[in-house]
DNA sequence: CGCGCGCTTGACATAAATCAAAAGGCGTGG
DNA sequence: CCACGCCTTTTGATTTATGTCAAGCGCGCG
């Protein structure tokens, strides 16, 4: 457990030295793009122009800030490509790191009209931003939009939950056994169609760092845990900083705490 | 930080020996009461005549289970007095209490068809109970309370990072002083009238255990550090269960670590 | 080719967990 | 009404998982 005058977690800087993702094509946004269907889709012709008049394509660096903590939320934001962390802060730069966005989840929300986070790229982002006010307004107009970012938020809520069970009452190897599990998940869902789960790889492209900060660990102890779990060959590294699970079972049973070992 | 093979932490049995808080009248179904506007109003007079019938009065006795993990999710609900745990669990019966709902609150939103939480009734609880189908028939037909609804769960996401912050990046007594504070928040909130803040009291209707599971600590450890705050006089107990704020802006020192001490 | 940054590994420190026991509350039954 | 018994809470002693401090390594970039 953290002691309290921790030295401030940097945020990531210029990590332009990893090697990008050799995703497949550029996604498109699911909310502006009218050759998709998708989680938040539910816009009509209308709306849909309105979106792509209201909207506009970004492409940011690794280690961008795309909301800070507090700020006025004037916007919101559909990744297409590239992973966004979101993260709450202590003053003295002690940080939670409360989920990563990979490409299709939205991110922006806002009931008070201030962010109540903050949200950094993890490497290079493309994505695509809405004016807040336009935004609401197209949400009064489309039922259909409003329920799926109801049931979007709803996910993200049972996921809040999961990563709060994690947080709270899993040690150190089962956190990163959740962890592996959960990037390799992502890099499924992101990829949609291919075979089904030959031997999953997960996707990494965040730093120690950044695990630290998403398990509440040090980056210590995320490098130790690694480390172990590749001495006992239940992962393995890949190139473009990927892990191969080995063993998903045993990695699952170490994750909901039924782990030997 | 917990380890693997914890005793399973027991869901509390019958403490119907807790005093009942003396709050004042039954508080009314904010859905279905047409003698209130609130948070999750936003429903005209057809659709209150259908939530009038789809909808069920309950009063549950302390450590009622009102939904369990995995169950199919059936029925959705409105507190409208007394408080209930919201949790998950590991199998070997760790446990982690991610959030309070005290009267107002909904609960029982579910995507995935099943709970992904189980609820628990913390003292005794009156809550409005409407049946999953009609429900949702009903949010399609109410835009308002469709977009209520989407506000109340983008409240509950933004209060589910603040906790991750708390559970992975908090010490014990940064833990502490939050949960009392929140408490106390949650006790004005339920009251909403009377005067702002003289010396606010937090509402502590749970057991050492719960506050243990939702904090993400031992039982001991909760203890100690409500003793050492106490000595310190930055609290004091009150009859009913009650934990008077000597010190409110001392506590949110802490509970922000700028804490001295 | 050497500096900086991210990662790994080792030695040691400590906050919180575990183990243990006593003290306080409350209901029950004599 | 008091005494017994079951919980919950508190407090103390000790252990331990993880944090802290400190090198050392590898690799890309200037």
């Amino acid at each position: 457990m953290p002691q309290p005058p921790l030295p401030p977690s940097q945020p990531t800087a210029g990590r332009h030295t990893r090697l990008e993702r050799a995703e497949g094509d550029l996604q498109h946004c699911l909310l502006c793009d009218r050759s998709r269907g998708g989680l938040c889709n539910g816009v009509d012709r209308d709306g849909l122009e309105a979106l792509a008049h209201s909207s506009r394509r970004l492409v940011l660096p690794p280690g961008s800030t795309m909301v800070e903590e507090g700020q006025t939320a004037e916007a919101f934001f559909n990744i297409t490509r590239g992973t966004v962390k979101l993260f709450k802060s202590l003053p003295d730069g002690r940080r939670q790191i409360t989920g990563f966005a990979d490409p299709g989840q939205f991110l922006g929300l806002s009931r008070s009209g201030l962010y109540a986070f903050g949200a950094e790229t993890v490497d290079t982002v493309h994505a695509c931003r809405f004016q807040r006010p336009q935004f609401e307004a197209l949400l009064n107009d489309q039922p259909d939009l409003k329920r799926n970012l109801l049931a979007a938020v709803t996910d993200k809520l049972a996921e809040a939950q999961e990563q709060m069970l994690l947080l709270g009452r899993k040690t150190a190897r089962e956190k990163v056994a959740s962890f592996l599990l959960g990037r390799a998940q992502a890099e499924q869902t992101m990829r949609g169609d291919t075979p089904p789960d030959p031997m999953p790889v997960a996707s990494v492209p965040m730093t120690r760092v950044d695990i630290a900060d998403y398990l509440g660990l040090t980056i210590e102890t995320v490098s130790r845990t690694i480390s172990a779990l590749r001495r006992e060959k239940l992962i393995a590294s890949t190139e473009n900083h990927g892990i191969r699970l080995l063993s998903p079972d045993a990695l699952r049973q170490i994750a909901t705490g039924q782990g030997a070992g």
